[in-house]
DNA sequence: CCGGAGTGGTATCCAATGGAAACCAGATGC
DNA sequence: GCATCTGGTTTCCATTGGATACCACTCCGG
């Protein structure tokens, strides 16, 4: 295999893919670009998340280093998460996804209403 | 509500986010991009890929109108699928996540291996 | 002084999802 | 005659995701 193969289940870049491929990774990231936010701020925000998904999706999107976490020893407890500059170069291809969705989401829309007329 | 939110549960943008948060959407859609498959082709080049998976996803493609199928009555039949225009720009800014993902999967790894260090 | 709420989570349970494998019909190759 | 190819569907089981309860701690209102 010369020329690296991302659809071979061994490729690196598939480890990626499944980040991506993780809907509430996504939303979290695309917040978070735009400023840092809270725990309990980013579930508020994200209509939908579970603690437990949340809580999970942060420590990936910290090991992964595109999240940083900060914990002040106030009381109670005050944690930060912020995005690296790692994480801003991958949000700023996540939100160009954002934009298409916005674009073409009618287009898709139609063809769902095609398909299933046609069922 | 007068600026669309993302982050709400009932926007249509986040029917979009679920799809592409499909990791077998993805890599169908990059290989459809390079030109039509048929079937056990794609089973083929997507390593890891189930035949129910793999027929899940080109349905869903399919409906959303961003893969065209194409049966061909020969004997035994043959499958074709090919990208709509709709998918292929589509298909360009999914690109742009492969190619970060190749330039940054070294990043990824470290901080991985950082964070792993630490625990 | 006694709830109730807010902090950031973890633990538990159950439904839904994903993957592995078998099976299908029909024809072709050996 | 048996295996293999086509493009799937069906069945079963492990993993995952979501809902809910719970944790320790403190502040605030009554």
């Amino acid at each position: 295999m010369l020329v690296p193969d991302t659809y071979a289940a061994n490729c690196p870049t598939r480890l990626v893919l499944d980040r991506i491929a993780d809907k509430w990774a996504v939303l979290v990231l695309a917040l978070l670009a735009q400023g840092p936010l809270r725990f309990n701020a980013l579930r508020r925000r994200i209509e939908g998340v579970s603690q437990k998904m949340l809580s999970q999706t942060l420590k990936g999107l910290e090991r992964d280093g595109l999240v940083r976490r900060t914990a002040f020893p106030t009381v109670p407890v005050t944690v930060e998460y912020a995005i690296t500059p790692l994480g801003a170069t991958l949000a700023e291809r996540v939100e160009l996804l954002r934009d298409w969705a916005e674009q073409h989401i009618a287009a898709v829309q139609a063809a769902q209403a095609r398909y299933d007329q046609a069922a």
